[in-house]
DNA sequence: GATATTTGACCCGT
DNA sequence: ACGGGTCAAATATC
């Protein structure tokens, strides 16, 4: 737990700074010819980082108010604020009392949800990648929705106790939309780093995405049941929203990206900097750092090149769980469009001063 | 054989 | 009673 705070405070650090490395490049865009759309894109983004702060703050306040975690889990060495339902209990006993905290924890862990938009008819579906491990163990249809929705949870779940979730359903008024709601905080260790370099998405589908805020909303999908978690490298949008842990302050806004500004390559566009990338690569870890597995290891480069060019994520540092996690793309893609980008994610220097290659920082 | 996915059944909350 | 979420056996894939 200790280790948690630890994290939160580096993480709460890394985020005021950027705060106030997004502060200077505004002013450096305060000139008139500064276009708007990277003015508004910094203000978006600095609000955002204070945001986050004010979240991680909140997180800690939330975790606080968790239950300890059981103590003596076999399979729970990371295990976090949130009870082990599967502990200290013969499975007998396991079926009656498990099941129950099953249920609490529903209300109890922290949920946000995002909107991935995938480009369709790309061939680009795939799984998505959020740099997390997940394993499927339902799908169901949901009332009035067209498309069935996936429930997964983490592949460590049983070796590490990582109770963290995720329902993934695609959009019915837009097919090319998956809506993914995150449950519980990661707990595990990811193990395979692989930082990936995965391809990046093709053309046609690099180009417009941007961020949004997302309004809540019902989706009606229609049964579809392949590539639920195709990535989206397409076209517009990555939202994230927070439900619980921002049902009282929103907590987990994400921001807009002015995509299509930085196709044409306007300098004044370009305000995706070393130092900016430096920070929004800090900011992301986890899953920037633990990609996963078969089921979705792309994270990635490619995400942020991705990014830079537009396609959304958020902010929020994965780790914390209240955040948001990067889109990817499929590392199958090949033909990046933008594969130059590959050379300015080089230029991102990683030494910074998060410690990725820490396991014990995100312990 | 190990691991992942599918799918019907079951449980809980509303 | 109904709908959503999870379990777990069967099946598929590696």
């Amino acid at each position: 737990m200790e280790k948690s705070i630890e994290w939160e405070n580096r993480t709460l650090i890394s985020e005021l700074t950027q705060g106030k490395e997004l502060a200077k490049q505004l002013s450096n865009h305060l000139s008139p010819t500064s276009s708007l759309e990277a003015r508004q894109f910094l203000v978006d983004k600095i609000l955002s980082s204070y945001e986050k702060s004010l979240s991680l703050l909140n997180w800690g306040a939330w975790v606080a108010d968790q239950p300890k975690p059981t103590i003596g889990i076999v399979e729970s060495p990371h295990s976090f604020a949130i009870s082990s339902p599967r502990s200290e209990i013969s499975d007998q006993d396991c079926k009656e009392e498990c099941g129950r905290d099953v249920y609490k924890k529903r209300k109890t862990q922290p949920r946000w949800t995002e909107q991935v938009k995938v480009c369709s008819g790309t061939g680009l579906e795939g799984p998505l990648d959020d740099g997390y491990s997940w394993r499927k163990y339902g799908q169901k249809d949901i009332l009035g929705a067209s498309f069935p929705r996936g429930y997964y949870r983490c592949t460590h779940r049983h070796s590490q106790g990582c109770l963290a979730t995720k329902q993934v359903q695609r959009s019915d008024e837009d097919r090319s939309i998956f809506e993914v709601t995150y449950r519980g905080r990661h707990t595990c260790n990811q193990a395979s780093p692989s930082p990936v370099a995965s391809p990046s998405p093709k053309n046609d589908c690099s180009k417009q995405s941007k961020y949004h805020r997302k309004q809540q909303q019902q989706h009606e999908d229609k049964p579809k049941p392949t590539n639920e978690t195709s990535v989206n490298f397409g076209s517009d949008s990555v939202q994230a929203r927070n439900e619980d842990l921002g049902s009282k302050d929103d907590i987990f806004p994400s921001f807009s990206f002015p995509c299509t500004s930085f196709e044409n390559g306007n300098e004044e566009n370009n305000i995706f900097t070393e130092s900016m990338m430096e920070n929004f690569l800090g900011s992301f870890s986890p899953t920037f750092i633990s990609p996963a597995t078969s089921e979705s290891n792309y994270f990635s480069m490619s995400a942020c090149h991705l990014n830079s060019f537009g396609i959304g994520y958020s902010v929020q540092t994965p780790e914390s769980e209240l955040t948001t996690e990067i889109i990817s793309a499929p590392s199958s893609v090949t033909n990046s469009p933008i594969g130059d980008l590959d050379i300015l994610i080089e230029k991102v220097d990683f030494d910074t001063s998060f410690p990725f290659d820490n396991p014990d920082f995100f312990a």
